[in-house]
RNA sequence: GCGGGGAUGCCGGAGUGGUCAAACGGGACGCGCUCAAGACGCGUUAGCUCAGUGCUUGCCUAGGUUCGAAUCCUAGUCCCCGCACCA
């Protein structure tokens, strides 16, 4: 039959709008709660609506998501697949500046402008539960939960370096500044300010973060990031007292006391002894005291400042709060001892009940002591055991329990007073095991208590030190040659009590660990060159072994016990690592073990390899290999020199390994990891260490200097403080008549501004910071669930009922910032009662990013973009769809190619074309045979993300369509559903055509049929495939060799297989007349003979 | 520097011990259909050889394990991504 040549152009444009209106008409993909059915929650995540609309990552990102909503809806789970916009942000804001456009005007124009092109996609979502995060009724939410963030104490306000952006003209949280600088223009150094703002303690789940990401099923890398970003390290904090002449201690006695008795006169001299200077000032009428008066005496007689130490005990610790309270500056540290403070709980008999009214600035004494320490002794006879934790609840602080010498801290001596007396300084370590080799501690230049460090005499020196390290820049101290300064004063190391210099320098991270770090220049590269650079000693502390790292397999246990003789042995991954300085005594005894040399038997015998490892050169020889083995021992004959005495002429670089400790008191000849153990716990029992954990994680900053976002609900009051505005008055709104230009607009708008205190009434003003819009990303996906609640966030039994999201779609941008915090708020809920779950999103998949033709990453500054709406315009949604996961993994980037594109269309065009000719009838076993296969196929595929391959067996599976000759209705409906979440339109209009009825969308999945699905018919095809090919490479040597053009072909086939042979079907593709005979068929015509060459599977073939 | 991923034919990209000269798509080329095609159909697309066979080379490089390697091991080169003075 000849093919009728119709020129059809398909318009796609007019069947996808029509669907597309159907579906809206009819609600269908709107989802509602169906305790009967298994839901099932597929959300992408949510675009920031920029003025520029669709790009095609979003196109394919939604297209990831679509097919997989559309799937599960097939597999008859109850979806939810909603969609919203993360509409606060900058560039609505910095569009308001530049083009006079009100930003809530720009972005209800975005978003309106998104939907429309969204729904152009055929995107199925439920726009019912459509949010937009810049509504007052969804911000209202985020001011909420940030009250309710308040309450629980993981809001809070403090003064802190943090980055800012200046062309944000914000601060920055830690996760939004890359590589220094800011995450959105890229080209601006963030710089470092010093400011008060918002922190949310994301810290405090820190562990938990962590813990849980080997639960989630993510991508490797996703998890890997956030692994590194919460960044745990365990270790250890040692602590080193300060020797700092200039602090003043004063010492102020109880009730019936005096500076002669209990512990006061030793601790006196023992301080005094170090350096200090000691005022202990006899307090007037200690028998039948008044507050008041004890007060006076002080201020008139003690000098207070910033290096001024007060310790107070029992009623002492009273008038030392009451002198901290009645200062007008800092004072350095408070330590009560035995102290009390809750009226309610003191007896009535005890005298000093009316001493005093118990009434204090709790506020103030706060601000006027920057360390508080309050000691309490466990088996105190005349103090409630509580009195310490009330005080600490109104003034903060760190409650010391210990046993005191005698009761109420009444001792002749009482060290560990002196011990919270003197200032130390908690140092974090990793590497605890070099703590014998710290030669000098250097603390962060921009470390706020530096200055409390630093000497009269060196005063200018760091002085000048500082201002060179500020006026340069974070990027080239990186490169820089690390520098410090001397700040004149030491430490005593709580060990060896060796007193050690304590430099500023400007490498090191004041927010991390105490900001001070121990400066090991033996043991690290970065230590070494600044112990090089300012002449300081170096003290080797760990020594390298000698190593041979043998596979564990091949040893025998006989040998292995022998040859932990001679040295230790580990096993790590298969392998066994023998440090030992007895190398040549490993050898002999291998020797000894086999008959022949271990790195002669590779395959036969038991020893695979010995490998040694060279202390030399960090080189691994191999023994199987003879050329190396040569080389093997004469480095092995270098080897155990031992290295005592080290000096820079001698070595380059510091020995970052581990081995054995050496010059290290009683932990000499203990292994690196032993070691730290064992340091951590003589430190812990002397009060001078512990083991601890520190994570990369900073708190979350989310002020940001802007207006277009969810305003703080904090009002500041001159007299109350901070008061949060209460739950009943949210939102607190955003003000739309505002002037932009400088700064933020809130900070100019008076009426904002300016409110009555909501405690004491008087004039008070509104904190002007908006939220990072980060936090609306946090809990979206919770409001969807119950999008027009306004009496809550949302319904518990909603969020009951559809969390958590089953599957979540998105980049990888995203993986340390708002996957993060998402999964942090959700905890926070948990906590909070709101939800029950502890992960939003268990399932992550994540699409690749769209290059354009030229193979970059598609921007407009390369002018490579390609407008997705332009392409679904020109060959409609469908053939974008397809195309975009036809190209590969889903997963992987792909490449934008416009002749791939025409491929998708060619092959929709075809199927089109092949349901335009369709002849219903029966279906031919091949035919069900490949369709179920398909189906079976199909459905794996998507449920793996896989959609390129179900795209090439869904082609496969037409292609061989358009060869049968009819098809049953039934099966073809199949095809059409398998191809819907696809090409949902164009599966629509099919499923119409041969008057399938309703939406092919709100259709099941179809089920395979397992017996119909034959191998034999796949080899049969193969066959056939080999056989025409065969023909054809025959036909064409014919006509080579011979210059005849064959007219007839003639197979001879086994009888058993002469089934699986079509004589039409070779004969169409062949274009020649074929006759098939059996090899037994007595009649055949076969004037060569060629028949007895006929095997299985492979006819013997004749052409003339 | 640390951590992760990758390198396959003209291109995009499958494949992770034999069924692999390597899916699928695109491109190019040839043939057919045509007045003509950018439309459709069929085929070819490492080289040699050839009545459908056989051989060689081949999946970044160099070695190795194995009866057998694109696939496993060792070393190296290059590319991409993330973090980066984290004590």
């Amino acid at each position: 039959m000849k093919s009728v040549r119709i020129e059809r152009e398909v318009d796609f444009s007019r069947i996808e709008k029509k669907w597309q209106e159907k579906w809206e008409r009819a609600k269908i993909f709107e989802a509602k709660e169906d305790k009967k059915k298994e839901k099932y929650y597929v959300l992408e995540m949510f675009p920031y609506p920029s003025g520029s609309g669709l790009h095609m990552g979003h196109a394919f990102n939604y297209t990831v998501g679509d097919i997989f909503a559309r799937f599960m809806r097939m597999q008859d789970f109850n979806v939810l697949y909603p969609m919203g916009y993360d509409s606060f942000g900058l560039p609505a804001e910095n569009a308001a500046i530049k083009n006079n456009v009100h930003p809530k005007k720009f972005t209800e124009e975005a978003i309106k402008n998104f939907i429309k092109q969204q729904k152009s996609l055929g995107l199925s979502y439920d726009w019912s539960r459509m949010i937009k995060t810049s509504d007052k009724e969804y911000y209202k939410w985020n001011q909420y939960f940030f009250l309710k963030f308040f309450e629980k104490g993981l809001a809070y306000r403090k003064e802190a370096n943090v980055n800012w952006c200046g062309k944000c003209n914000s601060v920055l949280a830690n996760e939004q500044v890359h590589n220094g600088k800011c995450w959105i223009h890229k080209d601006t150094e963030v710089e470092i300010k010093q400011l008060k703002q918002w922190f949310i303690r994301i810290t405090g789940y820190a562990e938990e973060l962590l813990r849980e990401i080997q639960k989630l099923d993510w991508p490797e890398r996703i998890k890997i990031m956030q692994r590194n970003w919460i960044g745990k390290s365990e270790g250890s904090e040692v602590d080193f007292e300060i020797e700092n002449k200039k602090n003043n201690f004063v010492l102020l006695h109880g009730f019936t006391g005096s500076p002669d008795k209990n512990f006061f006169p030793w601790l006196k001299k023992e301080l005094e002894n170090k350096g200090n200077k000691v005022f202990a000032p006899k307090l007037p009428n200690t028998n039948n005291p008044n507050i008041n008066e004890q007060v006076e005496h002080v201020l008139k007689n003690v000098k207070f400042n910033e290096n001024s130490v007060l310790l107070g005990h029992s009623l002492g610790s009273i008038v030392a709060l009451k002198v901290v309270e009645s200062l007008n500056k800092p004072v350095k540290k408070l330590v009560l001892a035995a102290g009390f403070i809750d009226p309610t709980l003191v007896s009535e008999e005890k005298p000093y009940k009316k001493i005093f009214d118990w009434k204090f600035d709790f506020e103030k004494i706060k601000r006027n002591a920057k360390e508080i320490i309050i000691l309490r002794d466990l088996y105190d006879d005349s103090v409630h055991k509580l009195q310490a934790g009330r005080l600490k609840e109104k003034i903060g602080g760190e409650i010391i329990d210990f046993e005191a010498k005698e009761a109420h801290i009444c001792g002749k001596q009482e060290p560990v007073v002196l011990n919270y007396c003197l200032e130390k300084w908690p140092v974090f370590t990793t590497r605890a095991d070099t703590l014998f080799g710290v030669t000098f501690l250097v603390v962060s230049a921009q470390h706020p208590k530096l200055m409390g460090l630093v000497s009269e005499k060196q005063k200018k020196e760091v002085e000048k030190f500082l201002k060179k390290t500020k006026s340069t820049k974070q990027e080239e101290i990186d490169k820089m040659e690390k520098e410090g300064v001397f700040t004149g004063s030491y430490a005593i190391h709580p060990l060896t009590k060796e007193k050690i210099p304590i430099y500023a320098g400007n490498f090191v991270i004041a927010e991390y660990g105490s900001g001070m770090v121990m400066g090991v220049p033996a043991h690290d590269q970065r230590d070494f060159e600044f112990a090089k650079k300012y002449k300081l000693p170096v003290k080797q502390v760990v020594q390298e072994e000698n190593k041979i790292i043998v596979i564990e397999k091949s040893l025998e246990p006989a040998f292995y016990k022998k040859i932990e003789e001679f040295g230790r042995v580990a096993k790590k991954n298969g392998l066994v690592y023998i440090y030992t300085d007895k190398i040549n005594d490993v050898f002999e005894l291998a020797k000894i073990n086999f008959i022949d040399f271990p790195w002669y038997i590779h395959s036969e015998g038991n020893i695979k390899k010995i490998m040694f490892h060279s202390e030399k050169e960090d080189k691994i020889f191999d023994w199987s290999n003879k050329q190396e083995l040569k080389n093997t021992k004469e480095y092995g004959l270098k080897i155990g020199i031992k290295r005592e005495q080290l000096d820079f002429d001698e070595i380059r670089e510091a020995y970052e390994g581990f081995g054995v400790l050496v010059n290290s008191q009683d932990f000499y000849g203990l292994f690196s990891d032993e070691a730290k153990e064992h340091i951590a716990i003589a430190l812990q029992e002397k009060g001078l260490g512990r083991k601890s954990m520190q994570y990369k994680l900073r708190d979350w900053l989310i002020s940001r200097q802007r207006y277009w976002g969810t305003p703080i609900p904090i009002i500041y009051c001159s007299d109350c403080g901070i008061v949060p505005v209460p739950e009943k008055e949210l939102p607190v709104e955003l003000p739309e008549n505002v002037k932009f230009g400088k700064g933020n607009p809130l900070e100019t708008n008076e009426k904002f501004v300016n409110v009555k205190c909501l405690k004491c009434g008087k004039k008070a003003r509104r904190e002007t910071d908006t939220m990072d819009t980060f936090v609306d990303s946090s809990w979206y996906y919770l409001r969807y669930l119950d999008n027009k609640n306004d009496k809550k966030p949302f319904a518990p039994d909603k969020a009951k009922y559809w969390m958590p999201i089953n599957q979540y779609i998105g980049g990888a941008e995203h993986a340390v910032m708002h996957l993060i915090y998402a999964r942090f708020f959700t905890k926070v809920l948990r906590d909070l009662g709101f939800v029950k779950i502890n992960e939003p999103f268990p399932k992550l998949f994540n699409q690749g990013m769209i290059h354009g033709e030229d193979g970059f990453v598609m921007s407009k500054s390369r002018g490579n973009v390609i407008d997705p709406i332009d392409i679904s315009s020109r060959y409609g949604a469908d053939t974008l769809r397809l195309f975009l996961i036809s190209v590969a993994s889903p997963d992987k980037d792909i490449v934008w190619s416009k002749s791939g594109v025409e491929g998708s269309r060619k092959f929709l065009r075809k199927v089109w074309d092949y349901f335009e000719n369709i002849k219903f009838g029966k279906i031919s076993e091949r035919a069900e045979h490949k369709i179920n296969k398909t189906i079976k196929a199909v459905g794996d595929e998507i449920r793996y993300f896989r959609y390129n391959f179900a795209v090439i067996k869904i082609r496969e599976m037409f292609e061989f369509m358009i060869s049968e000759r009819e098809i049953s209705k039934e099966y073809l409906e199949k095809t059409i559903k398998i191809l819907s979440p696809f090409c949902p339109h164009m599966a629509e209009e099919l499923w119409e055509k041969i008057g399938g009825g309703g939406f092919v969308s709100l259709e099941k999945w179809p089920e395979f049929d397992e017996g119909k699905i034959k191998e034999e018919f796949d080899k049969a095809e193969e066959i056939m495939e080999k056989t025409i090919s065969d023909v054809k490479n025959i036909l064409k040597l014919m006509k080579e060799k011979q210059g005849k053009e064959g007219e007839k072909i003639y197979l001879y086939v086994l009888p058993q297989e002469k089934e699986l042979y079509d004589a039409k079907d070779i004969g169409s593709k062949t274009g020649k007349e074929v006759k098939i005979f059996a090899v037994n068929d007595k009649s055949k015509y076969d004037p060569q003979g060629k028949a007895q060459k006929s095997r299985a599977g492979k006819p013997a073939i004749f052409v003339e």
